[in-house]
DNA sequence: CTGAAAGCGCTTACAG
DNA sequence: CTGAAAGCGCTTACAG
């Protein structure tokens, strides 16, 4: 931090500019209300000294921070970057700084990092999905920090959500899987535990074999962290089995683009002995060849509109709206068609 | 920000204890200064309240954030993620918290965000390469905010650097592609205008040609944003030339990547038709086939070193140490050896 | 339009 | 080991 002797103060400025410390800082905060020829005094010291306000002081005296706290799983890949990005520029053009930490999909390094942020006079929250520890919901409430949850819409919810529905979403692909004539399906998911996106995918997937009058419960489904060495190794397993299945459907395009390695690694080809299908569409799924099935998510307006919405909460504008995105199925080259 | 009304302070945690709040904050910063009844009655109290420290004051009274700010080009590919990840962990580890912002490549955000950063209180500054405006060191040197620069070495600096050599790097790649036989090279670089690394890497490049007797002068340089489509459209330009390269250089692997789907788009086939090259060997590099020959820069150690060199100097203990960390030359299937 | 002064919630010498 | 008190650098009613 500064070191005191050397940086200036309100008070020194107010004094070079010989006004009060409460006329310095009117210049600052709501400069119409102070007349111009003061006023310029004052800047000119401000300028001179090269002063910047003490943020601390700041906030301590205002309570306020004009600082947004973002806590997302992983910086690790592209999964959260995008919509991320959109979310701070957006931020930034409303004047609030984004202030950005991780989880490691971990609950209990999510809520030492929300309490992180919160110390930090975060004025909202934006966190990744909905369900966590009840307790967390109402701390934040007990200190009234607005909080938004994304990457997901739950209007059931007990926040408000912007985002899109993870098991409808995956059920819309599951259904195109199964009118391709797919029937033997698995299926390579992230960690549902403490995940509630994971979780409603699988769900999707379930529902949308219940629907097809297809046995959801002898459904093989393996759980394994987002990353693309445990897609490889999963797609190894699931091949191995007896009867293996003729598609794999993945809980994200990281563990699908893993799926794909591995298939490779067995000699096996995408989609003529296996399909491979994703989530998410991030620029990873069509890198690779062939390109991956997915399922497309709207990330940019996604951030976009979440910070939208977390603004009007903190500014008090709204008590919190939840708004539904829509996805959409992105058909490509990973996945055959039986019928043909 | 909290509401002074229900949020619980210093000092009702001190009179629910019934001790002073200078106790209190004591148990808090210095335990082992606190007798250890008195100590779990105030942590019980802690406890029952749910009293979280208040950043603003803390900051303001302490002079000290723990706190370590970082500003890197972007966010929106993995170039920086991986080191970044490693740099948060150490930095969690030793008690401090990252706060992260980006400068979309532009020398004016990445000083606005400094700004920012340092009037939220950040205890230090991790910056990306080495060059930039005087006036920004001198500013943060009048405040004593240590600040180290990554990604870059440069022993010659006004800065610590803990980083890697992109000249040297960029030339041992490129003198092993004309050992392979390689003449007619072209280069797709990152925006080389206040981009040190992208500078030095094209300038490896000249140095190797020079080496190799080959004319420096006549190399093709297509300078774009380090994104896939502009990675894509460049080397479309490039093959378009009367005599197309044999090989092209990218600045780094998402540039690299964009190529080789260039190549693909225009029908030719990588490394029969053209070579293409990468730098960064992120995980994308090892994606696509063929995988990109290219330099590994060995980001997890680099974040980590980074993160401790910079707390030493944040707690005074080194006035800021450079350390160089060494590439190495990864081939793989995208670069074809000519002499074969 | 401007100023004097209280107060924001902590930390930290200084005593005891 | 613990407490009383000053002080950190701002903002903001409240007066005038």
């Amino acid at each position: 931090m500064a070191d005191a002797s050397t940086v200036p103060t309100l008070d020194d400025v107010a004094r070079a500019a010989g006004v009060s410390t409460a006329t310095v800082s009117r210049c600052l905060n709501s400069p119409e209300r102070v007349v111009e020829q003061t006023r310029n005094r004052v800047m000119a010291a401000i300028e001179a000294l090269g002063y910047t306000p003490n943020f601390g002081a700041r906030v301590m005296a205002a309570k306020r921070t004009f600082t947004i706290g973002a806590i997302i799983p992983t910086m690790d890949n592209a999964i959260f970057a995008r919509g991320l990005q959109t979310f701070q520029e957006e931020l930034h053009a409303r004047g609030y700084t984004l202030l950005v930490a991780s989880s490691a999909y971990q609950p209990q390094i999510e809520e030492e990092q929300i309490r992180a942020l919160v110390a930090r006079g975060a004025d909202g929250l934006l966190l990744i999905g909905h369900d966590r520890d009840p307790a967390i919901y109402d701390y934040l409430r007990a200190r009234s920090i607005p909080v938004l949850a994304s990457w997901v819409y739950r209007p059931d919810g007990t926040q408000p959500t912007v985002g899109f529905d993870n098991r409808s979403a995956m059920r819309a692909l599951a259904r195109q899987v199964i009118a391709f004539g797919h029937r033997r399906i698995a299926m390579i998911s992230g960690i549902t535990d403490g995940n509630d996106r994971a979780a409603a995918r699988v769900a999707g997937l379930r529902e949308a074999l219940a629907e097809g009058a297809l046995d959801a419960d002898a459904l093989r489904v393996i759980e394994t962290p987002y990353e693309i060495d445990n897609g490889a190794a999963a797609l190894r397993t699931l091949m191995q089995a007896e009867t293996p299945p003729s598609v794999i459907m993945c809980g994200n395009d990281v563990l699908a683009v893993g799926a794909l390695r591995g298939a490779r690694e067995m000699g096996l080809s995408v989609p003529e002995d296996v399909s491979i299908t994703g989530f998410d569409d991030i620029e990873l799924a069509r890198i690779v060849t062939p390109q991956i099935t997915t399922v497309h998510v709207p990330h940019r307006d996604m951030g976009r509109r979440a910070a939208e919405a977390l603004i009007d909460m903190v500014e008090k504008r709204s008590a919190g709206v939840s708004l539904e995105l829509e996805c959409s199925v992105q058909m490509r080259g990973s996945l055959r068609d039986l019928r043909t």
